[in-house]
DNA sequence: CTGTTAGCGCATTCAT
DNA sequence: ATGAATGCGCTAACAG
């Protein structure tokens, strides 16, 4: 590989005229950089990032930790952020923190001494003492999903409540007067904000929370197919299951067919996320929109912008769930 | 940040053996490792990752290149590369060609200016000279769902001629006569061994081609959607349908199901990928089963074992398609 | 087993 | 507007 000492001694220039057109920064007279350019594409030269960043103290490179880099909902946000980032010539790297919380650190660690510019973090294991100090280190972090008081404007969240809410009083209004919950891990924020926008509804509907009508799973499939059969174990009838996301849902679904029940016939059921998979299933299934995808790219202008100084950037920060109804709600007749 | 200098100092050794003890390499004496762990632990010592490289011209960092970010099948490779790299302490970096030719060079120039080490790459659009090159050139390459002569050692690929000649087959043993296909791409090479494999299995039962009882899509949903509707207005009667995938297989069932048909009674289906979603639909969908996830593991150790010299990794390079029957299909009532 | 000496390829003061 | 000099933090011979 070329150097840009070569490109030098080619152009007839100083080194330092080669790295002033490479960065096209300062004043270098048209003629001189013509001479240069044109030197650099006879070497077929290509400068080394890793001198840059060496040189610079800067790897334009940022990090990005996921639950999961498979599964259909965090694959659309590494779409979106790479995306995002490629077109500002910045470079992702991906890690995933399998929501544990020795696995999380130790992929912040990771990327962290990787020299990355900055984080993009979906955590849930991790403390926020943790993402505080975090946040107060040297490298700078955006957070999806949660909020840190500490840097309010590189934090992208939904409003967790008002979309369960928005659910179970769908169902509510379709004259469901028993309604289930399938709970996803109580010990994750998002997970807890579902469930209380389920009791709100519930509440302002008149109707009683049941405990027996609430399960906990971990937002797997798996779990969602055992916490139905719980449900359905506890004898209590209930015409209506609002689903803490969709993953669950499925699994619910598949438990309650194989007991021969017909959805939304003898069991009406909302997800939550609108993982694109849920328009395929049959009967399609009802959920609560999730714009992971531009919370994704948000995320990255957070950083472009505090970051790389980036300026003129169309930055929101919350976000608001929508219902999308399909066919796996129906009337409930009373 | 702490460097190597001050480490070296505290611990009242030189620079080089501290750098010894950081790549465990060579020998140092029990005592002064202990000493110089005991100044790193003391400083919070990070090795500073882009130094190393630019010492060592080596990035510890391999480049993966997918068509696409999202989406279920692709998600699972990254996911299996970058748990077997990350383990091996070697970063990912991941980027998305969109199946489109300019946008694959691209990328590839993106990763390779990254001074990756290696490039992992399922691409499709890109010619076999432009590969060969590349693989000439100083970086080392891999390939998934792909082969090239020159690096066969590094290439990873299914039997996809032999996925479709199953499933035909299947159909053809449960009675079905006439059998349409819905392919992919076909300047795509998979798509078209798709393709041969559909076409030697109907020869093999002594059934003949019918053109009529083709359809061309490009492996996305809508394609397949569309393509059974051309299929269907032809007018030539079918009962079963082999998709060159699962996302075209979900197109053909929406138009199949709008049309009131059901599925498998009216039409026998079967798709190709086992993408997991495949198991949530209704009915299930039978398809062939794609083991992305072991052939990005071990399109990932090849790179451990030649550019990393990694020893004794067990390594596959052909893999063998499995037909997954569920309930999208039956007997066909001669 | 340990220390010395050079760079890796580039950005960045300072001069000019 | 351009050039010379210095160092980013570390690895890698080469000595000793």
């Amino acid at each position: 590989m070329a150097t840009i000492y070569e490109v030098s001694e080619l152009a007839g220039v100083s080194l330092a005229t080669v790295s002033r057109v490479l960065n096209n920064s300062d004043k270098v007279s048209p003629a001189t950089r013509a001479k240069v350019e044109a030197a650099m594409r006879e070497l077929g030269y290509r400068p080394n990032t890793i001198a840059q960043s060496l040189a610079s103290n800067r790897s334009n490179s940022v990090g990005v930790l996921v639950p999961e880099l498979d599964g259909a909902f965090f694959g659309i946000m590494l779409s979106s952020i790479e995306d995002e980032l490629r077109a500002a010539g910045k470079h992702v790297i991906f890690s995933a923190g399998h929501s544990d919380e020795e696995k999380e650190k130790a992929s912040i660690e990771f990327l962290a001494s990787r020299q990355c510019d900055a984080l993009i973090l979906h955590v849930f294991a991790v403390s926020d003492e943790y993402l505080g100090t975090l946040a107060n280190g040297p490298v700078p972090i955006a957070l999806i999903g949660r909020n840190l008081p500490e840097i309010p404007g590189r934090c992208f969240s939904l409003d967790n409540e008002e979309g369960s809410y928005q659910a179970t009083r769908a169902l509510v209004e379709l004259g469901h007067r028993k309604v289930a919950y399938l709970a996803g891990p109580l010990w994750k924020s998002d997970a807890r904000a579902r469930f209380v926008g389920f009791q709100r509804a519930l509440a302002e509907s008149g109707l009683s929370f049941d405990q027996a009508l609430l399960a906990e799973g971990n937002y797997q499939e798996a779990s969602g197919k055992q916490g139905m059969r719980s449900l359905l174990r506890a004898g209590k009838p209930f015409t209506g299951l609002v689903s803490a996301n969709d993953e669950m849902a499925i699994g619910a679904i598949e438990e309650v067919r194989e007991r021969g029940m017909v959805i939304p016939d003898d069991l009406s059921i909302i997800g939550f996320d609108n993982v694109f998979f849920t328009r395929f299933m049959n009967p399609a299934l009802s959920t609560v929109n999730y714009p992971i995808d531009v919370m994704g790219r948000m995320a990255a202008r957070s950083v472009l912008r505090d970051v790389y100084g980036q300026e003129g950037l169309e930055i929101r920060n919350r976000f608001e769930p929508a219902l999308v109804r399909r066919a796996s709600v129906a009337r409930h007749a009373q």
